[in-house]
DNA sequence: TTGACAACTTACTAACTAGTAAGTAAAATC
DNA sequence: GATTTTACTTACTAGTTAGTAAGTTGTCAA
């Protein structure tokens, strides 16, 4: 019997993995419980329900997201530098066997995942966008960044470009994905 | 008994809708077979696997883009033009019930999708991504679009920024999905 | 040492999945 | 008019799905 943070913790591990890679529907209980090496019904134990354990998912990753931004190591970084944070967690992810974000992932799905969840990812989105938009704003009032329009916009179009690009990394490689990086970072700087 | 190629575009029509609204794996040969009309069986004496089904809606996508784009109709259009003329596929698809567009879909369950279906959505990929980047080239040598860099990397920020918001339409409306066409048309024209 | 509880397993269900084999009726072909 | 072909239906299978109920075992507190 091992200890129920750890067996938790690991089963939101397994799953946010899983949907990074397939999707809300293209895993199982039984995946999740084949890789951690237990049975079905230990998944269900811990999260009754399939909307419960990705819905886990969601808010662990909110919480983690506003501690990275609340935390000084992101929160003091000049402008250009905090965008260099936040296109890093997506590189991150393409590198790690091309796992596109779970906004992604859960919206492509969004008519045929329960209404629990979607409440959550937008949530998310939501919450990924205002951080964005504000990190825009304070570049673009300290002469760093240079855009027309809105913040708000801006970061809408950042974000989706990030999250179009991770997916067509998968079929179209890697080098895609990094040239869109690019061309979002000389458009601001220039 | 119907004639054999109503029902294959029925089904196609059926299948095309249902990929662009729940996924690959969020529909059923009993979703189409049950708004068709008929059983089943039906389905699988006209397309064989649930793989031949969802490649001969993307191959007939791609002859569709290919007849537009050598159509008179869009060949003929300035670049300006051109680009609205693709931004309102995007606007339709917006407008039709929510729905997402195909590279999305299966790129977003790109690892859970049989292989064959992989490569044609990475075939329609880089046939839409070819002709925005020469149209975006186009544009560029005319004086009427501006942008930094290569051509091919703004186009795939581009159309990964609409694959992107569509789906993030889903979760946080209609809105936010003009916004982010308007942000890349400024950009452009700035 | 006992009892409670946490963390499981065993064993199951009902619903759904893609896919198949055999039969049927209407239409097209000869 | 007979035969073949097309477009199905009926009836089925084997596998997978989320989810449940009841039993088991190790740990910990009193």
């Amino acid at each position: 019997m091992v200890k129920i943070e750890n067996s938790k913790r690991t089963i939101l591990n397994l799953a946010e993995a899983l949907l990074q890679d397939k999707g809300f529907n293209g895993f199982s209980y039984a995946h999740i419980a084949a890789e951690f090496g237990v049975k079905n019904a230990a998944i269900h134990y811990h999260f009754p329900s399939k909307e419960a354990l990705a819905s886990a998912v969601i808010r662990r990753y909110r919480e983690r997201f506003q501690l990275w931004i609340n935390n000084a190591r992101v929160k003091d970084l000049v402008p250009e530098k905090k965008l260099d944070w936040f296109f890093g967690i997506y590189s991150e992810m393409r590198a790690d066997q091309g796992k596109i974000c779970l906004v992604g992932s859960l919206e492509a799905e969004f008519n045929s995942i329960p209404v629990g969840l979607q409440a959550e990812v937008e949530g998310l989105h939501k919450e990924l966008l205002k951080w964005l938009e504000a990190t825009l704003s304070e570049g673009k009032t300290a002469g760093v960044f240079n855009f027309t329009g809105q913040s708000a916009n801006k970061a809408a179009l950042i974000l989706s470009s990030i999250q179009g690009a991770l997916q067509m990394a998968r079929a179209l490689g890697t080098k895609k994905f990094r040239d869109v990086i690019e061309q979002n970072r000389s458009d601001l700087l220039a």
